[in-house]
DNA sequence: TTTGTTATTGCAACAAAGTTGTAATAAATT
DNA sequence: AATTTATTACAACTTTGTTGCAATAACAAA
């Protein structure tokens, strides 16, 4: 939505996302940039990029922030339904791109939906 | 699991429990009994609550921690497979007692699913 | 009902994740 | 180059939840 500005921040956020597969915890990033960016800019930077549909984020089992890149979240809405999985060995979270139906609701009206698995992922179910 | 004592904290929390038809986020629970419990000793009271099987947990879209009853989780293994509702007007949060299938996934085990939906509750449609 | 064992509690201090105000700085615009 | 406006670092703070420990309460056994 807004004007982003390409600062040295922004660029080295989004290089992490390039370079990386999978989601990123906030947190991660953090510690990944530590003696580069400060903190909260790493927050501020993560807020605006997802409010201009660069990112998308969502909480994992422990409630913390994680983002990824998104595919086809439009400006306008995000289209970030996917389910979300979290593997219980390594920790690693990525975005399933497979459909949830999620059925109808008597009396209530189902704006958003947050689908968080957790099992075993490609690389630790051996 | 563990043989849970007859105390005034756990006396005081199941009775927040059975006098309240939705779930209760522990920070909520902690204001209710402040005064009466002490903050720790009300997160210990639900974790044992939870261990015994009375209790259910999940995190909203903030991320913090709600409990509620349990009806159908075994004292072995929670069934707490159904979604949570949040309501985006009033905050309040329910559990819904339907089933969505998860979709199996290529290479991957799933043991876990939470489910968060948010949008209006029966109250705040109108 | 007293005694002994063990779980529970209150307290204070801590920890992790994320937020905020503000002055200094850097981008983009003119 | 000057001006405007967004972005940044920093430090201080907030919120939610956790931990160690000594005091206390619950329960079982005598």
């Amino acid at each position: 939505m807004g004007v982003i500005r390409k600062t040295e921040a922004v660029g080295l956020v989004l290089k992490e996302f390039k370079k990386e597969a999978h989601a990123i915890a906030a947190v991660e990033l953090i510690k990944r940039l530590d003696q580069k960016i400060n903190k909260s800019t790493v927050y501020r930077v993560l807020d605006k990029l997802e409010d201009d549909g660069v990112l998308h984020y969502f909480l994992d089992t422990k409630g913390i922030k994680w983002y990824a890149l998104c595919n086809d979240c439009s400006k306008v809405q995000h289209q970030d339904v996917h389910p979300h999985f979290q593997c219980t060995e390594c920790g690693s979270v990525d975005c399933l791109e497979i459909n949830v139906t999620i059925p109808e609701i008597a009396n209530r009206t189902i704006v958003n939906s947050q689908i968080l698995l957790s099992g075993k992922c490609e690389l630790c179910i051996n």
